[in-house]
DNA sequence: CATCCTACATAGCATTGCTATGCTATGGAA
DNA sequence: TTCCATAGCATAGCAATGCTATGTAGGATG
């Protein structure tokens, strides 16, 4: 019919854009375009204009955030990966930390929850594998104790992240995810050594 | 020496900043001064520019979110108090949400810092009383728990106000503090009734 | 080969936050 | 009370912002 997109032309500018957020570069039109050779316009052919180059740096955050939760191997203890998929998300949080407040910072569409969902379900297996291992108790929801677990990630990240607590409450990520295990049946003892092992991962 | 400042001005101005960002309006230089019978010139004068704006609704945030925690009568259950403290905040972030959103989005600076500590004092305080009380263990450090709480309160208000979690998500706080409480030394069965009491001070 | 649609560049638009320039009025010193 | 330096304040203009209108060129499709 006529010119065909270019998909590298967009894939470098997303890959700037993120590049700039790093370096706390004011992300503008024209600075984003600036030294690409690609004027202005393929902003607007590419992404709509620059909502939609918000739009995809959050999705290239929640892409970062899946991958580095798959990155989590699973070990024989399914509490252990419970609390290292947390400290993962943290980790993701605070290794890209612009990226992530760009994540939260606009309410939210759709698209971008399905993303989200997609980081969850991780969690919900998790803990599925815990239950099934006789280490929660059999009426938990998978579903309910893995989005606790994401509020706990979530305000922890969000408050390091953001300045108001210091790098040393990570430490905190442990305790809380402790007592929501042991709630949720396990072994204190055990819950703690399990968790600890996991959480030992984000430093 | 010369002319004075005239404080209704700066009240002026920030109150309505603050309807402004609750009726969603955009918030710029000129639409902040229109009607208002003063120039641009004034948001200098008072505010040494948009940034300062920003930031005296930062601290009226907290402020207010003060105020909210503040309205939290003690009684004779510090628990319940400890959980009613936590509705409040999240309550705060709910109705108020782009105020909260301001509050957290750019990074904090130390004025901030001390406004946000001020509202932890409050935690610290009932969480002194409940371990005064036996309801805690000795060994619980009231700082450590009362920021804990702090990030379950913060975790759950910023996934329900921005958009990833619905408002029955609310729920998962109770459930986060009682497991919290109980770690900290409370009696099940007694933390999960003070917990619940607190808590639907919420709805 | 011819055609037409689409990517793309240039230029210009309104609006943004901010600053330079005067003017005015007001509080402290004589 | 008189005077004037100084801070408040308004107007106008600056560069930079996101976006749109217009014209061109290039490639896929018949």
């Amino acid at each position: 019919m006529a010119r065909t997109k270019d998909p590298a032309v967009r894939t470098a500018l997303i890959e700037r854009a993120g590049q700039m957020l790093r370096t706390r570069e004011p992300i503008t039109l024209r600075s984003l375009v600036a030294g690409t050779g690609v004027s202005t316009m393929a902003v607007y052919t590419y992404f709509g204009g620059m909502e939609g180059v918000w739009q995809a740096l959050r999705q290239e955050g929640f892409t970062r955030l899946a991958a580095g939760l798959a990155r989590v191997t699973t070990s024989a203890d399914p509490v252990r990966d419970l609390a290292a998929l947390g400290a993962a998300y943290v980790r993701n949080a605070l290794d890209n930390p612009d990226l992530y407040r760009v994540m939260f910072d606009a309410t939210v569409d759709l698209e971008d929850a399905a993303a989200a969902d997609e980081s969850l379900l991780g969690l919900v297996r998790a803990v599925d594998r815990a239950r099934a291992a006789g280490r929660f108790d059999a009426g938990v929801d998978p579903a309910d104790l893995a989005t606790q677990t994401w509020i706990v990630g979530h305000g922890l990240a969000s408050l390091v992240a953001t300045g108001p607590l210091p790098r040393e409450a990570l430490a905190h990520g442990a305790s809380l995810l402790t007592a929501l295990f042991v709630k949720a049946g396990d072994d204190p003892a055990t819950c703690r050594r399990s968790v600890a092992r996991g959480w030992k991962t984000l430093s």
